[in-house]
DNA sequence: CAAAGTTGATATTTATGGTTATCAACATTC
DNA sequence: GAATGTTGATAACCATAAATATCAACTTTG
């Protein structure tokens, strides 16, 4: 079931837990633009087994690939976010995300575009294509669609 | 004149010297695939202009950018070399380039493909979108065609 | 042919990125 | 309402990536 997966479900105790690192490690993700917990009303964090994938995949990087976190964050935003979620060229002109390749868009707000509304948590430019390995792949669907 | 900008003059030490930085880190450079160096038939290397302004480039992206030699080499791997040299079907299935996410396509050997008998120092992937900033703006326009 | 510069390789240094520990204040749970 | 867990923030730690120093062997240069 894949709504199960999406499923925020675990505290930061037992996610970090389960990861086998510290709370303050997972914040730290979070604040670089990582990672995108779920968060309660009371602001409590909550993260669903797709997740803790990601996190998996972070670490992976880090520590084997040796890619730095800000490398991870400039390979991140290369993802042609416009093209998957098909935004305007007005949309692009104002888009911070469209124009920086530090950042990945989802750690932009989008005023006055297409992804104004739409949470990036659940967007299909963070859920998909951010994963392990998936970028390069991403790039020959699409460009192969052109030629 | 273009033709100034490319030719190879300068020596390591010359090239180190006005870089402001040491012999064997040149060497490093170099040994990580992020920079192709002229050689001579004596196996000395020569440095281009072009071949300075690149080093700058990865200076930035290693200390103010903080993005790790890996980081930038999976960084150049995103490149959609198989688009801008416009290889066959046949070359991407045998090229490591194409399957690869760790080392610019320039790091492999390429039998049996249309960059076979190209030099990788000369090739337009190397020369014009492994340069600061310059991916993404690639990216854009490539899926521009398509749409 | 002597001097200066190059080669690749190994060892060493150093700067810092990644991780964690700790804290007071607040929230949740039973 | 006591115990447990959360929040953000700061400070400390440590592993290691990046840079350099050094080496013997070999080239080039004048």
């Amino acid at each position: 079931m894949n709504i199960s997966k999406e499923e925020p479900i675990y505290s930061i105790s037992t996610a970090a837990k389960l990861l086998g690192i510290s709370i303050p490690t997972l914040r730290v993700y979070e604040k670089e633009g990582l990672l995108i917990p779920f968060k309660k009303e009371s602001n409590q964090r909550l993260y669903s087994q797709a997740d803790l994938e990601r996190v998996e995949c972070i670490r992976r990087a880090i520590n084997e690939k040796k890619i730095s976190v800000n490398g991870i964050k400039a390979i991140y935003s290369l993802i042609p976010c416009w093209e998957v979620v098909n935004c305007s060229d007005e949309d692009r002109n104002v888009c911070g995300a469209y124009n920086s390749e530090e950042q990945p868009c989802w750690t932009f707000s989008h005023p006055n575009t297409i992804c104004e509304i739409k949470s990036c948590r659940e967007c299909e430019v963070y859920t998909e294509y951010s994963n392990c390995g998936t970028i390069k792949n991403l790039l020959k669907n699409i460009i192969g669609k052109a030629s």
